[in-house]
DNA sequence: TGCCAGGCCCTCTTTAGGGCCTT
């Protein structure tokens, strides 16, 4: 039986909503993710000269102080690469994450070449019933486990962990599609949502005939 | 001075508007 690849689990806090707005990265955390369960975490403050406001801390806990103590933020963007080598990449709303990737690894003369699939985006199409897809709300709807305190990016990045396994065991149980890797998330994240259950029981066929 | 994210997705839509989701 062939494993799937790691997938790297990622989440930021930030100063703001969007690097093109001056937003910088204040802390990291990576969990690889394999066969379902956590294979090992990467978390890192960062040091980057920008200020936090207030409304940030209150909403984080990150304060300025704690990242004047922290690493600089080009050698936490190196190790995280270092960390996630080749493997694809997921998070939850991954337009704002990935865009934060690609932000803080430039700041280290580095270039992001992972493809990004979102949890959000997977869960809009395979919990519809769900009330709200935020983090904490779909991990309370799923019955997952809680991963600390909300808004620091290692208890974050492990509850969308178990939110993508969570997503990687019903495509398996519930929809047939035995190795539900990153071109299946891919693929179904993209599909338009009156399509979702048509494009799953073509995809679970297609897998059975190959 | 005025502006201030942006992509997804629904609907009382499509010649548009507004809520969701992330910090």
């Amino acid at each position: 039986m062939s494993r799937n690849e790691p997938i790297a689990v990622i989440d930021f806090e930030t100063t703001g909503m969007t690097p093109a707005q001056g937003a910088r990265a204040t802390e990291i955390a990576i969990v690889l993710l394999q066969d379902g369960q956590i294979v090992d975490r990467f978390q890192s403050l960062m040091r980057t000269g920008a200020r936090i406001p207030a409304f940030i801390t209150q909403l984080t806990g990150i304060t300025n102080a704690m990242v004047a103590g922290a690493p600089p933020a080009h050698d936490v963007m190196r190790e995280a690469a270092r960390f996630v080598g080749g493997a694809q990449m997921v998070a939850h709303n991954a337009s704002f994450d990935s865009k934060f990737w690609a932000a803080e690894l430039a700041h280290a003369d580095i270039r992001a070449t992972q493809g990004f699939a979102c949890t959000v985006l997977l869960s809009r199409r395979l919990y519809p019933q769900a009330r709200s897809h935020s983090l904490g709300n779909i991990v309370d709807h799923l019955g997952l486990p809680r991963a600390g305190r909300a808004h620091r990016a290692l208890a974050d990045a492990e509850m969308a962990a178990f939110l993508l396994a969570r997503i990687q065991r019903d495509l398996r149980e519930t929809w047939g599609i035995e190795e539900p890797g990153f071109e299946v998330l891919n693929g179904l994240q993209r599909c338009a949502r009156p399509a979702v259950a048509r494009w799953l029981a073509r995809h679970r066929d297609l897998g059975a005939t190959q």
